[in-house]
DNA sequence: TCTTGACCTCCAGCATGGTCGAGGTTGAAG
DNA sequence: CTTCAACCTCGACCATGCTGGAGGTCAAGA
């Protein structure tokens, strides 16, 4: 008890994560995981690191950055294990990012398959073209694209 | 007739497409649009480079990469303009891209809300870490995550 | 004690998707 | 003909998300 048998070296957490160990360093540095540190200076990783990392790697496929993970994850206490209320404030948080995601690509997917057959190929009718036009009501000349700007709440 | 008439110079096009002239020098390297060159050696755009450019930055907001883009693009005709059946093949085969992304995104939901309230703090029930138990059947004792691999059929 | 593998730091490099600036040319208006 | 914005190339640089190597240290078994 008085050895910290529950900690787990960097080795021990990239195979039982899957995450390289590198990638581990990595995440430290970019503030999304902690260690601490053998008095050889070794990184030792409580078990709560597994849960962050899936989280970190769950959001990822999600498409959201590091950092949005990172400060999404600052929400979760450091000097103790999240409760369950904790986690569900994330994960609800998370769903809402996965709904708006979700609504966009209907968006896209519905334009598209309007635009199959659509007889697309006038620049001025094409909804490719006019991917924004919710908002925007520019006149049929000069159609601009907005910037892609991937992430956020699009 | 005689002086192509039809013709946009990079600044014309940049600012119709709303792409940076950067871009468009970028996205030419890699083989996503072409130009003719002027006796003075200054691109000339014909204005179907338009509707490549609005391909290429809604398939951006798809999530796919630029070489996705250019082999989706490469089926297209460089000779002649695009007819309709050529656009078609090419927005179907992205409507099932689509689809394929807002599929995956809803199973990641799907077991994101199952997580919430299920008292998801367990590494060995909670969804969150078993994201691909579909085909994966590991024991409870050390889950392994899978690596992100953003892109590709998912 | 020796050996060996796991660990450490630091730094370079890769891929993607670009931007920016230097230094030089073009082309159209006046 | 001059002028000047717009164009050209090339190479450096940025951010993200990592990987890999060099060179050195730690720790556990024989």
């Amino acid at each position: 008890m008085s050895k910290l048998p529950e900690m787990l070296t960097i080795g021990q957490v990239a195979e039982r994560s899957g995450v390289p160990h590198t990638a581990l360093r990595f995440y430290e540095d970019r503030g999304l995981i902690a260690s601490v540190r053998t008095a050889g200076n070794q990184r030792r990783y409580l078990r709560s690191v597994l849960r962050r990392l899936a989280f970190i790697r769950t959001a990822q496929r999600v498409g959201l950055t590091l950092e949005d993970v990172r400060d999404a994850l600052a929400q979760l206490p450091d000097n103790r294990t999240p409760t369950k209320s904790d986690w569900e404030r994330l994960s609800r948080s998370w769903k809402s990012e996965l709904d708006a995601r979700i609504d966009a690509l209907y968006r896209l997917r519905d334009r598209l398959t309007g635009c199959i057959g659509c007889g697309c190929l006038s620049l001025r009718s094409c909804a490719l073209q006019n991917i924004d036009d919710e908002q925007a009501s520019h006149g049929p000349g000069a159609p601009k694209l907005k910037p892609v700007g991937e992430g956020g709440t699009d």
